[in-house]
DNA sequence: CAGTGGTATAGCATTGTTGCTATGCCCTGG
DNA sequence: CCAGGGCATAGCAACAATGCTATACCACTG
C-alpha cells in the first residue's frame, strides 16, 4: 500500500501527542471500520455517492472515511449503518468473559 | 427525570436541525454508553476523579460523558475501556442474521 | 479521442467534543 | 458548625471531524 496520502502523517502526529497506544487503536478502529463499511457496501452493488446520499453524507466524506482518513464520529456510524440496513453495536465487553 | 441541565436543549436543537432520527439515537447511545460506564465505574468502587485520572481525562468531563451530556468519541471510548479494563466493541451486525 | 462514472484528495468553513479551571450542591464526619 | 469528598455545571480555548466544492486520476465506452 503506497503513501499516497497525507493521513498516515496526521495520525502519527496524534500518536505522538498522546499516549500512543490509545491513539493507535482508535485509528486502526477507524481503518477496520472503514473496511467494513466498503465491504457492505460493494456487497449491495452501491457507488460511494450512492451510499452518500442514502445517508446524508457527500462523496468525499465516504470516501475519507472507508480510507480511515478520520476516526469516525457516532452519529456518521448510525447513519451509514441506518443507510446499509445494518444495526451499529457499541458496547463494553468484559476481558475475561464471553457476550 | 429532572431536567436541572441545559443538555437536554442542546440534544433537542441537534434533532430539529437534522433528520431527527439518527440524532436521536446517537444521543441514546451516548445516555446508554454513559450509564455503562457509570456501572462499570461503581462496580469497581471508583471516584469520577479515579476514572479521570486513569482514563486520562478530567474529572467533570468524565461527569459529563456519564450523563449523558455529549456524544462521545472512539478514542475517549477506548480509554475508558481501557482504564475500567474492559474491551470496547465497534461493529455492524446485519439486522437479518446473528453475529 | 472525447465523454462519463467511480474514486481519491485538497482546502476551507462550520460544528461539536474534549481539556481545563472554577464553582455550587449534597452528604457525612469531626 | 465547619471541613472535605464526590458529583454536576459553566465557560472558554484548542482541537478534530464533518460538510461542501472543486479537481485529478483511472477505466471504460461510444
Amino acid at each position: 500500500m503506497g503513501d499516497r496520502t497525507d493521513w498516515s502523517a496526521m495520525r502519527d502526529r496524534r500518536m505522538a501527542e498522546s499516549g500512543a497506544a490509545e491513539a493507535y487503536d482508535a485509528a486502526r478502529l477507524a481503518f477496520e471500520l472503514g473496511r467494513a463499511v466498503r465491504e457492505l457496501r460493494e456487497r449491495r452493488g452501491w457507488s460511494q455517492s450512492q451510499l452518500a446520499q442514502a445517508s446524508g453524507m457527500t462523496q468525499s466524506a465516504v470516501a475519507r472515511f472507508e480510507a480511515g482518513g478520520t476516526v469516525p464520529t457516532l452519529p456518521v456510524l448510525e447513519r451509514l449503518a441506518a443507510a446499509l440496513d445494518v444495526s451499529l453495536n457499541v458496547s463494553f465487553k468484559p476481558r475475561d468473559a464471553a457476550a
